[in-house]
DNA sequence: AGCACGCCGACT
DNA sequence: GTCGGCGTGCTC
């Protein structure tokens, strides 16, 4: 009984004239491996996932009182919690999926714990907001201005000062003065909430019977109140998202809290306007752009269980939920739900675990199921809920390959004319058109017609993209950039550098020399003004302010444009090519998404696919919009190949400052690597270089069958070769139910 | 992950 | 002579 962590102040029946010191496991964002130990200072009660602020090093930090031992620590280093936040406990649950994810990830659990407590002020309740209140009476005199103010604040509720000030149109003094006469007294206004609650009856769906029995069903797994994983697999438009909703609506009809994860580019105005035209009130969002104040509030209310609904991006996942109930996953094969820094995790998966350990349903959604969740459904761990038919009047667009062999574009242009024919004709009617092309910049690749010089990056050999509007060769490996110099470095020739293929920029050249008319709007990731400008530019174009839209992945997700009648692919072949064992599935995931911005109206839409090779599985499986005999080619594919979820279990990332130091690590690390029949490690010629965060780094692939394996393997890694540890991290790449 | 301590180059 | 670069090492 007294070892357990569970901590109070003395009760009076205890006995001790010398009791001892209480300590208790801290677990602080660190990255260590097991938490630290600190003394309870007398008079303080703390429990497992009481919120507490420690002392560590030269600095205080938030931490987690967590369950179990502590460590035998020499009581000299000792420190005292320097105090609990008037904050809820972090439900055990969540402890048991932070520990379990840092298990599985092979991350210390301190990060894991810092990914929950990554707010740094919302630990302790909102302060209250100073008001006044009218508490009856008349005043001396009523003049105009002072009657205005009691019009409004007759009604005896809690106004602010200046508020009120403003809505009756009196300078604030009038209300001081009021106040003098003794009118108002001094009240707190409570913080207000973050969102309105949810009406689940503000608007119910008009389902057809297609969506009704879906619904149904997902309304039975969330009355069942227990864990199972539903895979709603629906063509685009085939309004997956009423159908979830309904899910939605009974869990939180039955007061519980519901989680909708997005990836990150579809927290859309449009998905907020959705949920309100069904609820009434707008769902708390949880994403990198929210302001620290909101993330704070959303944070702070969602622990206190009166945030019921959050939409959210992958980290939403690590919100301190009371009695979470639903988690929905929305485009579930995103690869956007993969975190590919400090712990390293796929928040698809991590729901489902999350949604075993909490005992709720779980609801995976998507046009184009990842091959991971077909594979569960097909083995019966997942439920499959088929949706067949277009919603409404949302008709599918029509969807032919251009045969680039047959009908090519003219030289030294991209776009076919069986394309621009098209284009055409769609802005004569009024109507958008979609160029997609997922290449940033002008050209993937310059040269020098002279000597035949070709641009490549000085620290990691990939070509330099032209970037014409900024006037630079970038590398997308790494960032390096340099002016686009005049002559050629090699040869010294002047104006003979030639651009080699296409990139969005240069596709917006073709389409402005073509129509020069029309109104064009190029969309990438590095558009000057960020992500705040993208949103405007993307409501632009919703309400028709842009006739041909040129852009690269971003907008395949998540945006509906109504007056989109036409998409054209520019290189539909465009990352079939590369060694990426996802490469087909990734594909057809795209150009399925990109295609589905057509049509959303029920007006006659068409999209257009650019191929070299119209016969490939993927291009026939899109065409054609029959995905079962692609998934199944996929499926057989993995499995020959020992690929996810069947063989291959984890990556290992190595990094370093620069490509040296990367490759030296990799190798360290294979050298370090011991011998195993069932496990194997690449090497760092095999593996692709990536600059992510100012490093560079290499992905590693382990082959191998268990996840015990990986795991004994990782650690006597790390034992032989301790100067890479700091330089390593583990993508764990298979599914968890099979481990859970 | 932070942050301090610590030891070598260009400046108020 | 100091300010400041980031290498190493520690945090209950």
């Amino acid at each position: 009984m007294m070892q357990d962590s569970f901590f109070s102040p003395d009760q009076g029946q205890d006995q001790a004239p010398h009791k001892q010191a209480k300590i208790v496991p801290v677990l602080v964002p660190l990255p260590s491996e097991r938490p630290y130990s600190y003394l309870v200072p007398d008079g303080m009660s703390v429990q497992p996932g009481s919120v507490v602020r420690v002392p560590l090093g030269p600095r205080l930090v938030p931490g987690i009182v967590v369950d179990g031992e502590v460590d035998k620590v020499d009581p000299k280093k000792l420190k005292s919690i320097a105090e609990v936040f008037d904050c809820p406990l972090i439900h055990p649950d969540i402890i048991k999926f932070m520990l379990w994810a840092a298990d599985y990830t092979l991350s210390p659990p301190g990060m894991v714990a810092r990914m929950i407590l990554r707010v740094p002020t919302a630990f302790d309740p909102e302060p209250p907001i100073a008001g006044l209140r009218y508490t009856g009476g008349e005043p001396e005199r009523l003049t105009s201005p002072r009657a205005r103010v009691l019009e409004h604040a007759g009604n005896g509720l809690a106004w602010t000062r200046t508020g009120l000030a403003h809505v009756a149109g009196v300078s604030a003094t009038v209300i001081d003065g009021l106040k003098a006469q003794g009118l108002f007294e001094d009240v707190f206004i409570p913080a207000p909430p973050v969102v309105a609650p949810p009406d689940t009856n503000f608007a119910r769906a008009s389902l057809s019977e297609d969506q009704r029995d879906a619904a149904d069903r997902l309304v039975e797994a969330v009355d069942a109140k227990r864990f199972s994983v539903s895979l709603i697999d629906g063509v685009t438009g085939s309004g997956k998202t009423e159908v979830y909703f309904e899910a939605v609506a009974r869990a939180l009809e039955q007061g519980r809290q519901v989680l909708i994860l997005l990836p990150e580019i579809a927290l859309t105005q449009q998905f907020l306007d959705r949920f309100h035209d069904r609820f009434g009130s707008k769902p708390a969002e949880w994403h990198s752009d929210l302001a620290p104040r909101s993330r704070e509030r959303v944070w702070r209310q969602v622990a206190e269980g009166t945030v019921k609904i959050v939409a959210g991006a992958r980290s939403a996942l690590f919100l301190p939920f009371q009695d979470l109930g639903l988690i929905v996953v929305d485009e579930e094969h995103d690869p956007a739900y993969k975190q590919e820094d400090r712990v390293f995790y796929n928040a698809r998966d991590m729901a489902v675990v999350r949604g075993h350990i909490g005992g709720f349903p779980v609801v995976l959604a998507s046009a184009t199921p990842s091959i991971e969740s077909q594979v569960n459904a097909d083995q019966g761990r997942y439920t499959r809920i088929k949706l067949y038919s277009r919603y409404a009047d949302a008709a599918l667009p029509t969807l032919k390959t251009i045969d680039m062999r047959r009908s090519p574009p003219p030289p030294g242009r991209f776009l076919s004319p069986a394309l621009t024919e098209v284009m055409g004709k769609t802005i004569e009617r009024g109507e958008q058109a979609l160029l997609f092309l997922n290449r940033r910049g002008y050209a993937p690749l310059t040269l020098c017609r002279v000597c035949g010089h070709r641009f490549q990056c000085p620290s990691c050999s990939s070509w330099l993209v032209e970037h014409r509007f900024r006037g630079q060769l970038m590398c997308h490996q790494c960032g390096y950039h340099e002016p686009v110099p005049e002559a050629c470095p090699e040869c010294g020739t002047l104006d003979h550098l030639v651009a080699c293929g296409p990139g969005v920029e240069r596709i917006a050249e073709e389409a402005e020399a073509l129509f020069p008319k029309a109104r064009i709007i190029v969309l990438s990731s590095d558009m000057a003004g960020g992500v705040k400008r993208l949103r405007l530019e993307l409501e632009a174009i919703s309400k028709g302010e842009a006739d041909i839209v040129i852009g690269t992945q971003l907008v395949a997700k998540g945006h509906n444009f109504p007056n989109m009648t036409l998409v054209g692919v520019v290189d539909a072949d465009l990352g079939l090519a590369n060694g990426d064992p996802r490469a087909a599935e990734r594909t057809f995931q795209l150009l399925n998404q990109v295609t589905g911005r057509a049509g959303r109206t029920g007006k006659k839409s068409l999209g257009l696919l650019q191929t070299y090779q119209p016969d490939h599985p993927v291009m026939q499986a899109i065409i054609s919009g029959d995905a079962d005999a692609f998934y199944e080619r996929e499926i057989e594919d993995r499995e020959r190949n020992s690929l996810p979820p069947f063989g291959r279990l984890a990556s290992l990332i190595i990094s370093g400052e620069n490509r040296v130091e990367a490759e030296n690590h990799a190798r360290a690390l294979r050298r370090a690597a011991p011998h195993s029949s069932e496990l194997s490690v690449m090497g760092p010629a095999e593996a692709p270089l990536a600059f992510v965060r100012g490093r560079y780094r290499y992905r590693l692939l382990i082959h191998g069958s268990k996840r015990a394996d990986i795991q004994a393997y990782m650690r006597a890694l790390l034992e032989r070769a301790p100067k890479i540890k700091g330089n390593l991290r583990v993508q764990v790449d298979i599914d968890p139910q099979s481990f859970l």
